[in-house]
RNA sequence: GCCCGGAUGGCGAAAUCGGCAGACGCAGCGGACUUAAAAUCCGCAGGGAGCAAUCCCGUGGGGGUUCAAGUCCCCCUCUGGGCACCA
């Protein structure tokens, strides 16, 4: 070994582009250091093994969201992890017992794509990139328990799946309807609504995605709307912006459903139900209008506005509008072409856009509340599937019912007032105020109701409907129910069967799972690929034992995403989703980490599903998530990282070049965890440079590190300075990991600790510094370092002679006494304007940093024949001089 | 249109409670080492004026509160994201 290892100057120059192994010790050399330690942890699976119930220690579920097997890790998966891991070692090392899992969302798309594109089956091709991906993961060094490893493409997982969807059928939960999707023609399959990027398909850029109607099923999330509202008040732990995402996409409404008579509705019997026969007869003008619907009800938030309601607008597709149009052929016409508008609209994305459009029903409704007929209307921007599909247009005080009476000349009838600031005549004239939607106001116009204050009119109003039996007070949500089926084959099987004679069965759980097939040819065709595979589709129907036909459908993947982290508890689990002693142990999840692009559709539907578990009885907790973390991108040239653009970084090539620690501390330093991170490749070459110093640094003091024997000697200024800012150090990471997570500024933290201990060298070599303090410091800095830079942690530790697991160590304690200055610098202001700065005692009073202050030579010079009006005084802080 | 972030040196950023703006790092400049370069080490570094001491300006823009504002309040601009005829 050189005789210069107790020098500074080490660097000697290495091998252009070779190092040697153990010649130059002081080189920092991850690509030798990382593999050895890799294959060391990969070789002991207890490393990062979580301990049974048991143990005694407290429990810490620390979970990131599992990614999509491509085949290729990128830098949002990297940082991703280097949070979730940075936080587990931490937890480790507070004598926690973490579970920390990793799994694959396997099922999807892409691996059908490269089926067609490659010819490889879509088995094969995801689990070849499942494996790339482990080996990239382990490459980075995180640590994971892969003992509990979740494949969702796999039959003991989706298995589950389909016995949860039985579950959800037997309990009407899951249930079958016609309904409008998203159908991209290319693709041949319905697409989910995050596959639909502006009404375009999200794989041909030009492909418009039609709506179309289609049986499918559907869970009914819509049951527990009202609790995923209400639990979000639970959520202390989650960022407000995805609280309020998921408030608004539920979005629930407060309002009153109210019901109009048709003038003129004349009974009509079900046979004369005008969408079952297209007669062509004309009814006589005076006879009035034959229909089922006497009545036509519609929703509304403001039903202390009805008094200005002057039309009752309907949706294209509502059934009175079919009724109607029975026996008018014009009317039929304009409302196709309404619909059709609608339809364009939608298909484009774009309904917030569309130009209002109706036609005049020929019909009049009766408001109950003020008995008077108002005409209706056939809207191209009223939405069938939103409240009852109906409105009461009530144009002075709506928008959307203002624009659409200006168009087509109807009546705007005031009925609400500022409560101040207006009086009524200004009130009635001013056009301009138009139209007048305030909250708070006071109603006119209203017979009996005049004068009330709109809130407590909407109460009045609706007990009065309620009364007299023409309406109710009534919640909506926007939330629909969840379509889950697919026509696809990449996914797990919907486990149901149609027989003639019994109709919809479940398969009988003893025959679960149903398994995918494998020798099946994925073509560009599309469209339910299981159809065509007969041997698939024909079963016998378990109650009768006739031929029944299979369900060709898939389940979005979205299911298998929705309780995947209660499997990795008990991934081997035989027969059952998972062991409900386990979950009751681990749930909920400490701490979530993900992309805030999941905020809505996957943590919905994984609170949905933690709920119906819990009605199930497998589970007690209502909410499967207690802290969220949503970090920020990882962005190149100021755009996001994607293949288009030509700007993705690879971490494999970062790795190669700078090793993983350097990767992932950078990662965590460039910016805090919640913001976009703007990648700089010179950046990760800073971070490298700094790894390095701490590899030189420590390796040419071990041996005074492992020598604690060395005489307590009186405190000398070098050693007190090393151990308060080694001190402050871990008082700074500490507070941070407990809830800052500004792991920038940590790792700054942790570089200001080692320049530190680098301008004490020479204090060092003048043997200032007892060796017990460099010891203690680098052993501390050691563990510091751990949660960022595992390899270079795991070596060091070693290198200092421990024997210990270092996550088995505890994380350093640091001693407020130690961290505390002696000595601070005060500024100190004149008018505001820092002037001069002075040196007191740490606890100098108010008098001290006063009369410091005063004879200070700059304060002297600047108030010099001045008089001091005020001072203020803030020990630690500042000395504020007020003169004039 | 509505809701939520963000805007600080050449760049990524820091300032946790209203108290020295720019910690830490990158890029840059100067120096040491070297035949030379790389690497490493030491130093400088917000802008402007000045030989200097020092002074002035400065956290997207405008106003305000305060002894004191990047931080609090009001208005505006730009930017990222979410939602968008939801009655």
């Amino acid at each position: 070994m050189s005789d210069s290892k107790n020098t500074i100057e080490t660097a000697a120059p290495a091998p252009a582009d070779e190092f040697s192994p153990g010649k130059w010790e002081t080189r920092y050399t991850p690509s030798e250091i990382e593999p050895r330690w890799q294959a060391r942890w990969a070789a002991d699976p207890e490393l990062y093994g979580a301990e049974p119930a048991t143990s005694g220690k407290p429990k810490y579920y620390v979970l990131e969201m599992l990614p999509y097997p491509s085949g290729q890790l990128h830098m949002g998966h990297v940082r991703n992890y280097a949070i979730g891991d940075a936080l587990a070692r931490y937890m480790w090392m507070n004598g926690y017992n973490v579970l920390h899992p990793m799994g694959w969302d396997a099922f999807g798309l892409p691996a059908e794509n490269a089926a067609i594109k490659n010819n490889t089956p879509p088995r094969e091709w995801t689990l070849s990139n499942i494996a790339a991906m482990k080996r990239q993961m382990s490459r980075i060094g995180l640590s994971y328990d892969w003992r509990n490893e979740v494949t969702t493409c796999l039959p003991d997982y989706y298995r589950w799946n389909q016995w949860f969807f039985i579950r959800m059928f037997e309990r009407g939960l899951a249930y079958r309807k016609k309904s409008k999707v998203n159908w991209c023609p290319q693709c041949c399959t319905v697409l989910a609504n995050e596959q639909v990027i502006n009404g375009y398909c999200w794989r041909h850029e030009d492909q418009l995605v039609e709506q179309r109607d289609l049986e499918q099923w559907f869970l009914r999330i819509t049951n527990y709307a009202q609790e995923l509202v209400d639990d979000l008040s639970k959520l202390g732990g989650w960022p407000e912006k995805v609280r309020t995402m998921q408030r608004n996409w539920i979005g629930r409404s407060e309002g009153a459903e109210v019901t109009f008579t048709i003038e003129d509705a004349v009974h009509a019997t079900e046979d004369e139900h005008p969408t079952r026969h297209a007669g062509t007869a004309v009814l006589p003008a005076n006879e009035g209008i034959k229909l089922i619907d006497e009545t036509v009800t519609v929703f509304t938030t403001r039903i202390d506005t009805i008094f200005g309601a002057t039309s009752i607008q309907l949706a294209p597709e509502h059934t009175l509008v079919k009724q109607f149009a029975k026996s008018n052929t014009k009317l039929a016409g304009e409302v196709a072409t309404l619909l059709e508008q609608q339809t364009k609209a939608r298909e484009a994305g774009d309904v917030g856009a569309i130009e209002k459009h109706g036609v005049f029903t020929g019909h009049y409704a009766v408001n109950p509340f003020n008995n008077e007929r108002i005409p209706i209307w056939v809207g191209n921007y009223i939405l069938l599937d939103y409240g009852t599909g109906a409105i009461m247009s009530v144009p002075a005080h709506d928008e959307r019912d203002y624009e659409f009476a200006k168009k087509y000349g109807l009546e705007i009838r005031i009925v609400i007032l500022p409560r101040r600031g207006v009086d009524s005549e200004s009130g009635q004239d001013s056009d301009q105020m138009l139209p007048y939607t305030a909250e708070d106001s006071l109603l006119i116009n209203s017979g009996d109701f005049n004068t009330l204050g709109n809130e407590e009119a909407q109460h009045k109003m609706a007990a009065f409907a309620e009364e007299h039996k023409f309406g109710t007070a009534k919640v909506t949500f926007r939330l629909k129910d969840w379509g889950i089926s697919r026509q696809r084959y990449w996914g797990t099987p919907i486990p149901m069967l149609y027989c003639e004679k019994d109709g919809i069965v479940p398969v009988p759980d003893e025959q679960l799972p149903v398994l995918l097939p494998e020798n099946i040819a994925i073509t560009q065709q599309g469209g339910s690929p299981l159809a065509q595979l007969p041997e698939f589709l024909n079963a016998i129907c378990p109650k009768c034992g006739g031929p029944a036909r299979r369900e060709t459908d898939t389940m979005d993947t979205f299911v298998d995403s929705s309780w995947y982290f209660y499997r990795y508890t008990s991934a081997k689990d035989g027969t059952a989703p998972f062991d409900t002693a386990a979950v009751a142990y681990w749930f909920p999840i400490d701490q979530y980490i993900g992309g805030v692009e999941h905020a809505i559709l996957h943590l919905i539907y994984s609170r949905f599903w933690t709920k119906v578990m819990r009605d199930l009885g497998l589970i007690k907790n209502d909410e499967p998530v207690e802290r969220l973390f949503t970090q920020g991108m990882v962005i190149k040239d100021g755009a996001k990282m994607s293949k288009s653009k030509g700007n993705v970084v690879s971490p494999d090539d970062m790795i190669a070049r700078y090793g993983a620690d350097a990767t992932r501390a950078y990662a965590l330093f460039a910016t805090t965890p919640d913001r976009d991170l703007e990648w700089q490749e010179a950046g990760v070459a800073g971070v490298s440079r700094f790894l390095s110093r701490v590899y030189r640094f420590v390796m040419n003091y071990k041996e005074s590190a492992g020598r604690k024997t060395s005489a307590a000697s009186a405190p000398t200024a070098a050693s007190q300075v090393i151990q308060r800012k080694l001190h402050q150090t871990i008082r700074k990471l500490t507070d941070d990991f407990g809830g800052r997570w500004h792991f920038n500024t940590c790792i700054a933290a942790i570089m200001e600790l080692v320049n530190t201990l680098i301008a004490s060298e020479a204090a060092i070599a003048a043997g200032e510094v007892p060796d017990a303090v460099l010891a203690d410091a680098l052993r501390s800095l050691i563990l510091l370092l751990a949660p960022f830079a595992p390899y270079l942690a795991f070596e060091l530790w070693e290198q200092i002679g421990e024997k210990e697991n270092l996550l088995r160590a505890r994380w350093p304690k640091y001693d407020e006494a130690l961290a505390r200055e002696d000595e601070i610098e005060v500024p100190v202001q004149i008018n505001g304007k820092l002037r001069s700065v002075i040196r007191v005692a740490a606890d100098a009073t108010q008098e001290m940093l006063r009369d410091t202050a005063m004879a200070d030579e700059k304060v002297k010079a600047a108030t010099d024949g001045k008089q001091i009006a005020k001072a203020i005084i803030v020990p630690g802080k500042l000395v504020n001089l007020v003169v004039k």
